[in-house]
RNA sequence: GCCGCUGUAGCUCAGUGGUAGAGCGCGUCAUUGGUAAUGACGAGGUCGGGAGUUCAAUUCUCCCCAGCGGCACCA
């Protein structure tokens, strides 16, 4: 590149300047003005990412990515992790460190290092943040050579950093960024200087552990989490809707509102209470109506079964860990982890035709997993659950339209429960698994063919599939912003070879059936951990343990209000009474407190005028109706959304 | 399972090497009040479990269990 040729950088305005040789992304800002020079955090060179001191050669179109730009925040925790590395080298200067990405809100550091840091440690480190940021160090990129860079970090005594380079093929340029004293391997970008983060738009959040590389076989870093904003302000509401999401957490209205708990006697298995049953069985009777009207017939098959059809089916091969065994007969059985050997079980009993395919069997069935301690979360992960398990066996033919009509049935479903946003992920076929590589292909590609004429799009999850298929999983959000897998949908060749499932085809010989694993809710518990998290506990009326309540203004109207409250139970609506000599104001707070929908309160003139005055959860506004209207419309309101009208 | 933190009344939490406290809730009594807390009195705890140190352990040490935050795992 002959350095007197000209370099023209087209701004997203169109607008050409012109240089007489390389310049770089702060010459240009200060160019265009001091306003986008205090601003400017990095400059994107034809697509990519440059730091704003790095020198463009080329003709480019270029655009400069400022504070206010949402490109700027991943930069930001960039440099956020950085600095919390400096800090901790400066602190505590026998730790290693290994990697610090940003990440969604925020960044993290992973350090190597024989005392693990402590929360107090956490409060100097910020400090320390702090000062380095006052500091304004310049942040400047280096370039080396792969093999030189692996020699520079073993001599500062970082053989992480090495172990990281030479990971990385031979003979590729290496970027080295550096702060101050601080040096790290990074691919870049970063701000200008350390001043440029906000002081006080960050903070340390945790420390936890994790595993180097991501592998439970290596040794356990510490690794300290943060949070970082363009702003003050952003990082405020950040904090706060932290604190707003920690209300809604389902295992503290779990226990609040007395839907269920755990004791230590049972680790990971809930005790449903009798509200968090009701929510329980309404959804039940919701999905029992479903599959009914999409062709699903229902079974009910053992929870312990000789640990041989384990091995049969092949999952005690890769799970029976996490498997509960139980001796007796001098035999060894397993409550069952799943239920599709059994459910092939009753497909192989008796011979089935062609013309019986597809068959669908559906089971509520419970299903018991010996899941690793430190995995167990509320609902969300537990010991114990209920799956609203079916297996579609069909031929090959009818995968796409089995796989279309389940999508169909899913997206109705998610949306009867208020869940308009599902994430669907793609996985494919893991590197430990069952059946040859031919079979696998043909899982896959029937499985992607089904899924796109379903219409769905998705995300592609490699090496995630189950030991015998690929899969589709649906994935809802949780109040905290994590994700659980829910519904999925699974092709498997696999099963109904081992379990040797057959039926007679149209040309009179013997053929496998396809199996589909498929749910949607997946747990009850997980389905209902995660419903409760999106309703804040305010559940729609169809769902609510308690519908009504029904109170009243004084004592003398105690019978009347016991009327009212035989007449609601009389249509088959969750009432409760309550005639306790509290205050009006000290109930009406009390079961709004408990989340109920609905409060009918009965005085002198609602008694004699046979009316109730309605008051709404979440409304301070109250509406005096006729009973019968009263009664009518809480009925049709709560009807589950498959059985209304409209 | 791994790293760290936590475990005291039904709930939320304070506290101490000398056998424990608050608020809410609960019970009794009084109060009959029009839409988010009426008052008085009262009951309630092997201080997660086990072992050790000590004259003495809820408090200090160790082991175990469970929960929480991550990591790993998730048929």
């Amino acid at each position: 590149m002959n350095k007197s040729e000209n370099v023209a950088l087209t701004l997203p305005d169109g607008s050409i300047r012109t240089y007489p040789g390389p310049v770089t992304g702060s010459t240009l800002a200060s160019d265009i003005g001091p306003g986008l020079a205090k601003a400017a955090i990095a400059i994107v060179v034809k697509g990519e990412q440059w730091d704003l001191s790095r020198e463009i050669t080329q003709d480019s179109s270029v655009s400069i990515i400022t504070n206010r730009d949402e490109a700027a925040l991943e930069i930001f925790r960039h440099d956020a992790a950085h600095i919390l590395a400096e800090a901790v080298k400066e602190l505590y200067p026998d730790t290693q460190v290994t990697i610090g990405p940003s990440i969604e809100n925020g960044f993290y550091y992973d350090f190597a290092r024989k005392d693990p840091f402590t929360t107090e440690d956490l409060v100097v480190i910020e400090k320390r943040m702090v000062e380095i940021i006052e500091r304004d160090e310049v942040i400047t990129r280096t370039e080396m050579d792969r093999d030189e860079a692996i020699q520079f970090f073993r001599d500062m005594g970082e053989e992480y950093k090495a172990e990281l380079i030479s990971a990385i093929p031979e003979g590729q340029t290496i970027t080295l960024y550096r702060q101050g004293d601080f040096i790290d391997l990074c691919r870049g970008p970063h701000l200008p200087s350390t001043g440029k983060l906000g002081k006080d738009c960050f903070k340390l959040m945790k420390v936890a552990g994790a595993y180097w590389r991501g592998d439970s076989n290596n040794e356990m870093l510490q690794r300290i989490y943060g949070t970082a904003w363009r702003t003050k302000k952003e990082l405020k509401a950040y904090l706060t809707r932290l604190e707003e999401a920690e209300k809604r957490d389902h295992r503290k209205l779990g226990k609040e509102m007395g839907l269920f708990h755990f004791q230590e006697e049972a680790a990971g298995m809930p005790f449903w209470h009798p509200n968090g049953w009701t929510i329980y069985q309404q959804i039940e009777d919701y999905i029992r109506r479903k599959q009914k009207q999409y062709g699903y017939q229902e079974i009910k098959t053992p929870q312990v079964v000789d640990y041989k059809l384990w091995e049969k089916s092949g999952h005690a091969d890769k799970f029976h860990e996490h498997m509960y065994t139980i001796e007796a007969d001098n035999r060894t059985f397993a409550l069952k982890p799943m239920n599709c050997p059994c459910h092939v079980q009753v497909f192989n009993q008796g011979i089935v035709s062609y013309r019986d395919l597809p068959l669908r069997l559906a089971e509520f069935g419970s299903c018991h997993r010996y899941e690793p301690s430190g995995a167990l979360h509320g609902l969300m992960r537990v010991r114990s659950f209920t799956q609203d398990d079916a297996h579609i066996f069909c031929t090959e033919d009818q995968i796409t339209e089995e796989c279309i009509s389940f999508c169909k049935m899913l997206l109705e479903v998610y949306k009867d429960f208020g869940f308009d946003n599902v994430r669907v992920k793609f996985s494919d076929r893991p590197d430990v698994r069952a059946g040859s590589d031919e079979i696998w292909d043909k899982a896959e590609s029937a499985l992607k063919a089904a899924v796109d004429s379903a219409g769905i799009e998705y995300t592609l999850n490699p090496g995630e599939g189950a030991f015998y298929g690929p899969k589709l999983e649906f994935v809802l959000t949780d109040a905290i912003g994590r994700d659980w897998q829910c519904g999925t949908f699974q092709a498997d060749f696999i099963l109904p070879e081992r379990l040797d499932a057959h039926y007679i085809g149209a040309d009179n010989d013997k053929h496998r059936p396809v199996m589909l694993h498929r749910a949607i809710l997946g747990s009850f518990e997980r389905f209902i951990g995660i419903l409760i998290e999106e309703h804040a506990g305010r559940f729609p009326l169809w769902l609510a343990p308690t519908q009504v309540v029904v109170t009243g203004i004084t004592s003398d109207q105690d019978d009347h209000v016991r009327t009212v409250y035989e007449q609601l139970k009389a249509h088959g609506l969750r009432a409760q009474i309550d005639l306790r000599s509290e205050k009006i104001n000290y109930k009406i707070r009390e079961h709004s407190h408990a989340k109920t929908p609905a409060i009918f309160v009965i005085g002198g003139r609602e008694a004699e005028e046979n009316t109730v005055t309605v008051r709404r959860l979440g409304s301070k506004q109250q509406k005096t109706l006729d009973l019968s209207a009263a009664i009518e419309a809480l009925k049709e309101e709560s009807l589950a959304p498959d059985l209304r009208k409209n």
